[in-house]
DNA sequence: CTTGGAATGTCAACAAGGCTGACTTAAAAT
DNA sequence: ATTTTAAGTCAGCCTTGTTGACATTCCAAG
């Protein structure tokens, strides 16, 4: 096993980078990246009767105010009845606010509370602060090739979805 | 928002990579990344009564053989009950070998069996299809990148177990 | 030798959050 | 007028996580 800093993109593709042993790495790290990833938000949702599920319908309506129900349906990857579990708890709690569409009155628009955007702040915040601390350690060059990586790991549906809440309106 | 790309780090420290705004898309990014990236093996896994928690556990068995249960606990995460469960379903079938220690006899060292090996490849072949196909669109300094940010954001405990699958033996 | 503790396994119960299928309501579209 | 669509709901099932209680087996220390 070489050492693979030393190579630099560019020149010879020496696609030292593909090997499988470099993908095997790539996939362990994705693993335990993911579990810090969540892990901030999870323990500020435990013992509140909230779980991930909650925090990623908080999360969608509060970047994307006034989506509908199916619009969240194909960003969460759901079925509507799971979605609809959430989201009916939220509601009841007084977190999401579920307004009757003007144009087309089957639609429900979804929009946070304030008390919503409370706990948003509370568990993004939280997300937030480690993926401060990583880009920070990383630096700049190094954030831009983890959105590339992570941009090219994504299915093509689920890459819309990104693209479209990146470019404002979803 | 400017552009972000122009600033390639070092110089003057802009830090525009650390807005509230990028934070957030590398968020949304990392969870559509994760679909992606879980997306081939459960398919795969789906409707031969597996699932993802028996992959981690051939993944982790096949890349540590002769790991024993308590170790293997503390790199899932998870607790022994939950992880007998899937173990006991695996070792039945007889895609995991369990032999009692020869130093300690109360450990029990897993392996994966033939057959265990051979859904190993399968569902590892997938998987690294799709990283391999995220790498070498990306190139190899977005890699570098992209796994130097995942380090940054494990957990301090998660990264030790990382960094001793990746030096060889558990 | 006995006893304490560690590693493992097992049973039972439970919860979150996925899923499917069936069905209702209301509104829009044809 | 009929069909299709959006949403909501009910019931039931599965996986995978959790606790708690308890048995077994074995090492190691008193």
């Amino acid at each position: 096993m070489a050492d693979l800093r030393n190579m630099g993109g560019h020149g010879g593709e020496a696609l030292l980078y593909l090997t499988d042993e470099q993908l095997r790495q790539g996939i362990e790290a994705m693993f335990f990246a993911y579990r810090g990833f969540t892990a901030d938000p999870d323990r500020i949702l435990q013992g509140m009767s909230y779980g991930r599920a909650h925090h990623r319908a908080i999360h969608f309506v509060n970047c994307a105010p006034g989506t509908t129900v199916n619009n969240l349906l194909n960003i969460l990857g759901v079925t509507k009845q799971s979605l609809n579990r959430v989201l009916r708890t939220l509601i009841a709690d007084g977190l999401i606010e579920s307004r009757v569409g003007r144009a087309d009155k089957r639609e429900r628009h979804l929009y946070l509370t304030e008390q919503g955007r409370e706990l948003e702040q509370k568990l993004s915040d939280a997300q937030r602060a480690r993926m401060r601390a990583a880009y920070r350690e990383a630096g700049p060059d190094a954030v831009a090739g983890f959105r590339q990586v992570l941009e090219a790991m994504m299915d093509s549906e689920m890459r819309r979805n990104y693209v479209a809440l990146r470019e404002g309106r979803a």
